[in-house]
DNA sequence: GAGTTATATAACCGTCAAGGCATGTACGGT
DNA sequence: ACCGTACATGCCTTGACGGTTATATAACTC
């Protein structure tokens, strides 16, 4: 819902996580054996990331498939968006794609 | 010079300030009266701000101005770029956009 | 339903960073 | 040169958070 979508992909860990799910869904045990961490650890980080409404998490049998939500990022991107102007001066198709629906 | 704009700019108190300096350039007196924060507070993270390329500061008299850079908001966006396919498909043109150099 | 696999949760620990206060430094005015 | 203003830096405390191990829950297998 807020923009913390930025505080929780702060984190590196995390910003792993989301980048393996950018290429394709995940199990639990796929993102562990892709991070080379702790199972809890990821399960933790998963869960921050359910909270904030970054990933989703279907169950198939007895995995935990998780999936991004396009949500946060676009938050992000609104948030950015103003400042679009900082490095660009012809930006108004831009702002005007980004905003659009289509 | 790397990603962790995103870290730098996830802490609350540091977006408030980069809000502020996105509608004009502050001087630290005025930051300090705009967020109600102690001034080594504030000072401390335009210390941050600053190290990451976030803000830069000119000495006029006594004061110091801060300016928004645009770097670490394009670095952002361009992390970003990838994931705008989660929730638009005609990207092709976009991302075409941000990744040219103009 | 006993055992196994897959994931979540609990309890604990160490680190790190944000905030406060006190102090240092730089510049300007007189 | 002295004082005041504007800002930076040092030190300290505290709370939040990432990681680990151990344990609970859930679902499939036989």
């Amino acid at each position: 819902m807020s923009v913390d979508a930025l505080a929780v992909l702060a984190e590196p860990t995390r910003r792993r996580i989301v980048e393996a799910l950018r290429r394709s869904d995940h199990s639990v045990g796929d993102l562990v054996a892709a991070l080379d961490m702790s199972q809890p650890a990821v399960s933790k980080h998963l869960k921050v990331l359910r909270e904030a409404g970054v990933v989703s998490a279907r169950t198939v049998a007895q995995h935990r498939i998780y999936t991004l939500e396009p949500g946060p990022f676009r938050e992000l991107d609104a948030w950015l968006a103003p400042y679009r102007t900082l490095w660009t001066r012809s930006l108004d198709a831009l702002e005007r794609h980004l905003d659009s629906k289509e």
